[in-house]
DNA sequence: AAGTAATGTGCACACTGTACACATTCGCGG
DNA sequence: CCGCGAATGTGTACAGTGTGCACATTACTT
């Protein structure tokens, strides 16, 4: 290996792996970030890498962490966007939508770190990821609002993730990938509308 | 190898490999199925599968098909259960739900089989198979019904797969994953009422 | 019955994750 | 300032994967 130039120890080599597995997880997803091509990317022997992450999964949680935090942040922006509304009612609504839409165009626009946040989320147990968190906060803002039941939150919690997600499957994975970006872009919108229209107006559990 | 009281020639390689990819992806998913391991299980070299399949992938995908033939089967049992009704309109809308609900279960029943034959549908365009056929007839259904337009059943298509697909995710990879059956069952139910509900109440895409 | 196409084997290669022993370097106590 | 232990990176090795190529064996056609 053509070492020259470079020190011996590296500086802050976790950073530098989780980087390059971000590159790509970016073009490949989950399965693109291999440990033997990380630690190349890094220039570094394979087994560096063990000094820092048990294993390969290891690594891979953390780069999905990474991941997960830009799905957020892209969350966030959007979602800030949508705050110019007089009535609180219909911002709380709009707010919703946003979240939704940034959720799937992200998933569009990088579908190999959407994946991989996706896989992140391992722990069986109730979520405490940043996405999760702005869900269960526009939600709360609707209950806030009056528009939702404060004991309908967590159903609706499911219904709009299920929908929102499974049309991000659909489009990045399934039968909707490769579509035209305006054609997923309005479907986009009218399941979001769908979800979110069923939330508000049937708050209940109805058996 | 111990090939004794083998013959030279099989019989019928292709069909033992699919039944070998079958069960392997039954347990572990599209990844466990390797060409190695499913030659190994067939008793035969790793290489004779390459005068049947192009390539693993190509194997995969053969197994994939299986996957997506037992979804169907899944899926028109249990909608056949809902054929005692007799109000057309609630019927159809009861066998939507029926349809829902029997992709869901399939997924929790059967998650390698699931993942599996979502990742066949790997062709772009508009999907032709058996499970995508029998939600486009029940929504099919519901129009001649009535209770949906037929302008709106493309949309509402992509609806109620997206929230199906979705709560599938979440509950066999997701942070659903893992809890008890009982709570899954109750929210796929509060999931799919949700979706049939938006669809059929909100049949126009509002922009 | 003979020859050709179909099918299965063996060997090889590049690639992966991961152990193990070793080398190098950093930072702290004298 | 020195030196020594801990942290970090290297080298080698092994099992496992998909896959190409030459060869062996069997089935089928004429």
């Amino acid at each position: 290996m053509d070492r020259s130039g470079r020190r011996y120890h590296h500086g802050d080599l976790p950073a530098a792996l989780i980087a390059a597995g971000l590159e790509l997880a970016r073009a490949g997803g989950p399965e693109a970030v291999s440990l033997r091509e990380v630690t190349r990317s890094a220039g570094v022997t394979a087994n560096a890498a063990y000094r820092h992450f048990a294993d390969r999964h290891a690594l891979v949680l953390a780069v999905a962490a990474r991941a997960e935090q830009h799905l957020a942040l892209a969350m966030e922006d959007r979602m800030a966007l949508a705050d110019a509304d007089a009535d609180p009612a219909s911002r709380a609504g709009r707010r919703l939508r946003a979240l939704g839409l940034a959720y799937i165009g992200f998933a569009v626009e990088e579908p190999g770190w959407f994946r991989l946040a996706f896989h992140a989320g391992a722990g069986a147990g109730p979520p405490d990821t940043a996405p999760y968190r702005l869900l269960i906060a526009a939600l709360d803002d609707l209950v806030a609002v009056g528009v939702l039941s404060a004991g309908g939150r967590p159903n609706a919690a499911w219904a709009c993730w299920s929908a929102v997600h499974g049309f991000a499957e659909l489009a990045t994975q399934g039968p909707l990938r490769g579509h035209p970006a305006a054609e997923v872009r309005e479907l986009a919108e009218y399941v979001v509308d769908t979800a979110v229209h069923g939330v508000i107006a049937r708050p209940e559990p109805g058996r």
